[in-house]
DNA sequence: CCTTTATGATTCATTTATAAACCATTATGA
DNA sequence: TCATAATGGTTTATAAATGAATCATAAAGG
């Protein structure tokens, strides 16, 4: 069947990636990086750069995320080992956790 | 001309990621939302959110903002408020930062 | 236990992202 | 001011992501 051919994003989620890519031109520009060299270190065209850096939601999320990481924009505000503890903490509370879930009556919870 | 058949990923953005989809995974059981349920929500197909949770690298970056969104996740620990500043704020910055870059010694700044 | 259903994984068709090559514009810095 | 180069925006071909359908497994919960 067709795919829906254009999405529907929240205010929120179109803001945090906006804000995101706005980090990482500015770390880039900071670091008096060219969109070229930037590209070519991070193994991408200029153009998927650029949509990068104005928040293009159809970016694949790995690339964005290397690039980030290459001009030191963090997630989380995280460095390598709190990233690794998380991965472990989250691991064990996983476990833990159901492995599937039993909707009891269609419950709502948004709050955001 | 060809992609590359595969890309790179260093070891910080590939955890970022995997933590990431760690804290959507957790939010969504821990608000006992079936893959399915989810998936509605955010009008994707259920595929897509089992690689999402996976932390797949290829998925799009605004539907897995999007899913995060949903369940709570938020980047930055920022709220809505706080990232409509920091765009405003990044944008002022932006703008006195130089409109393009001249590289002026092939200068190297990795620090990560 | 046993039934029900959520999850995981695979395949296929189709849409879409991406790379590359352009051209135009603009800004840098000499 | 001027020349050079970076950025922005196109277009096109190709590779890849996505949705849908299906099957198998496992786990929830009665």
């Amino acid at each position: 069947m067709p795919k829906p051919v254009s999405r529907a994003y929240s205010h929120y989620s179109r803001d945090a990636l906006l804000a995101f890519s706005q980090l990482i031109k500015r770390a880039r520009i900071e670091r008096k990086l060219t969109m070229q060299e930037l590209a070519d270190r991070a193994g991408i065209s200029r153009g998927l750069l650029q949509r990068i850096e104005k928040g293009d939601p159809a970016c694949a999320i790995g690339v964005v995320f290397e690039v980030a990481a290459i001009v030191g924009v963090r997630l989380f505000n995280a460095d390598q080992a709190t990233l690794a503890t998380a991965i472990s903490a989250n691991n064990a509370t996983l476990a833990l956790l159901p492995k599937s879930v039993r909707p009891s009556s269609k419950q709502v919870k948004d709050d955001f």
